[in-house]
DNA sequence: CTGTTAGCGCCTTCAC
DNA sequence: GTGAAGGCGCTAACAG
């Protein structure tokens, strides 16, 4: 059986057959006020029956703007982006935005590039999470979009320069405060953090936060419980290691990121350590399949989802008040409790409990 | 500091400012043949000092077709699906082709709305990994869009009505096969397995090669061992909860799925189970952070990446051959053993082994 | 309320 | 080799 292809009906043809011009046309497309109600009913119906679509290709040309937002990514592997993503595309498509993808591979070359060649298609915002934290081109080019009209959101991730520009972050630095006081709230001394790079804001503003925790606390920062990987789960594997080295190992962890708690994980698994039995951990990012397999790890929790939906809304906003720049939203973070926070087998017994 | 705006110069700025006519450096966009060399190099040189980006959107009304591809996947957050969207980036971004993603949550309406909306884009293609598996309006919107020229790539699920459209799919009867005659061979007898919706092929494809193993090995199917749930962690929990509860429960569990794995782990754990150990356990897709947390898996492994590039590449040949249609190509799966295939504690010992 | 018309930026015959 | 002109489908004044 052939099937019939789609239909490509222009505004013209719609036009002829409602026995109106194209202008009356466009003016119901866009559902202005001034046309007569049988009018738009007429052109309705010719429309429903022809199954036409109005061209979005020549309707960006016109308007010189497209429903069209870029979302660019470093790692398209990892969950947190995933996350992200959907949260974009769920408000998005409420909002009839769609949505291209870039992944940038956390490499600032081809994040320029590819902010280069977005140009071509006049996006209407640019929601992203930097790879080029700290290359001047990047935050250069991204200002040049803000100064044009088109709003850019950093998610995730401060840019060097980019004061400017507007940004939806976690609570990063008060997440991990909170995770770490509770861990010398339950009596913990010897918490040691697996910490990332400096450069990217968000693991250094958690390695803050444990900095304030202990200080606070009038707990000495002993440096050697501060190990320092990359934001990755095989460094995090290998500070672990070298913290289960020490003459004194601490007795609670925290760790940077949702890849950097896996590491640290395996490290122990192999150990045929338990934690929250051998030794207290307490990592940042919930991590989904762990739920899906029962494990239960104490976390700070953000929602990424939510991130991306504050970015797009965020944009949208600027959209209207042609504002941009300079609004700043922080994702407030929540730590949640599963047992992994204490010594000797508390698992289980702190079920669900949030706070 | 105030940042310049990027320049929207169009081509009859450059074309003035080169001296020549529009249509020579349309020429030279397009790398036409014939235009001087002197002609064209000014053009370029041009081009280069006003920063010029040549606009994708009138390029695509007047060409009509743009260089963008619709990826239509049912679930962002399930990291099948966004191992498939990076290798459809990866390959796209190699052809200068862009992606716009969609999500349709396994809603069949919402798929059709997506598919119908699409259509204002003019997109080059579509891949899509299907809701609406059974739903006569998907299979014949997608056939619409083929015959119109469009071609449509069927990733990983079949339709109803759909045996005229390209498809990707992995091949899953027969790494279900050699899955389960793997635990034949090493002694098993009582072999059960954590089934899907027959609906959704590639779920239903893998027990037929569960019961194409047991037949030809001449062990008798007993239905009890056939568990059924939906393509979730929580029904593959119960699932295994059932089975873990029959008079005879199995000896090894061969999964249907990444997600129906993980539910099927829960409920081990919960029991204080061991896989490879106390039962052993066979999934289908490898589960990354298993791997980065060092829980070694035995599984059905395919790529996903492999399945998103590959589905690109049959999408750019039909561009160029416009043939599209009828061309299905299966992705390879491998058996990853890593232990949990065995009982009584085999894990790590047959470390890496593949075949 | 409705129609006419001139773009939006690029491509593509068709002449020269 | 190069240029002039019409067209892709829609929007937005400007008339009426």
């Amino acid at each position: 059986m052939v099937m019939k292809p789609l239909p490509k009906t222009n505004i013209r043809e719609i036009a002829q057959l409602a026995g109106v011009s194209v202008a009356t046309v466009s003016r119901v497309l866009n559902n202005a006020e001034n046309v007569r109600p049988a009018t738009r009913e007429k052109v309705r119906e010719v429309m429903r029956e022809q199954n036409y679509i109005p061209s979005a290709t020549a309707r960006d040309l016109s308007f010189q703007r497209s429903a069209v937002v870029a979302a660019v990514v470093p790692d398209l592997q990892n969950p947190f982006f995933y996350g992200l993503i959907a949260g974009i595309t769920r408000v998005a498509e409420e909002n009839h935005f769609q949505v291209l993808i870039f992944n940038t591979n956390e490499d600032a070359d081809k994040e320029y590039r590819i902010l280069e060649t977005i140009r071509e298609r006049n996006v209407a915002g640019i929601l992203i999470s930097a790879a080029g934290v700290r290359d001047k081109r990047t935050g250069d080019i991204l200002k040049a979009y803000q100064a044009g009209g088109t709003p850019v959101v950093l998610i995730d991730r401060y840019i060097e320069g980019g004061e400017d520009l507007d940004s939806v972050m976690a609570d990063n630095e008060s997440g991990a405060y909170a995770a770490v006081s509770k861990l010398i709230e339950l009596g913990h001394r010897r918490i040691a953090i697996i910490a990332g790079e400096k450069a990217y804001s968000p693991v250094y503003e958690r390695e803050l936060g444990y900095r304030r925790a202990l200080s606070e606390h009038h707990i000495r920062i002993r440096e050697e419980y501060i190990a320092y990987g990359n934001q990755m789960a095989d460094q995090a594997y290998l500070c672990m290691k070298k913290l289960l080295a020490l003459p004194k190992p601490p007795t609670a962890v925290f760790c940077g990121n949702n890849m950097m708690t896996l590491g640290a994980m395996r490290c122990m698994i192999e150990k045929g350590m338990e934690f929250g039995r051998d030794i207290s951990l307490v990592g940042f990012d919930d991590i989904d399949v762990l739920n899906d397999m029962g494990i239960r790890l104490s976390v700070v929790d953000r929602s990424e989802q939510e991130m991306g939906e504050q970015a797009m809304r965020m944009f949208l906003r600027h959209l209207e008040d042609g504002a941009g720049g300079r609004s700043h939203i922080s994702v407030p973070t929540r730590l949640i409790l599963r047992g992994t926070e204490l010594l000797q087998s508390g698992r289980g017994d702190t079920k669900g409990k949030e706070q």
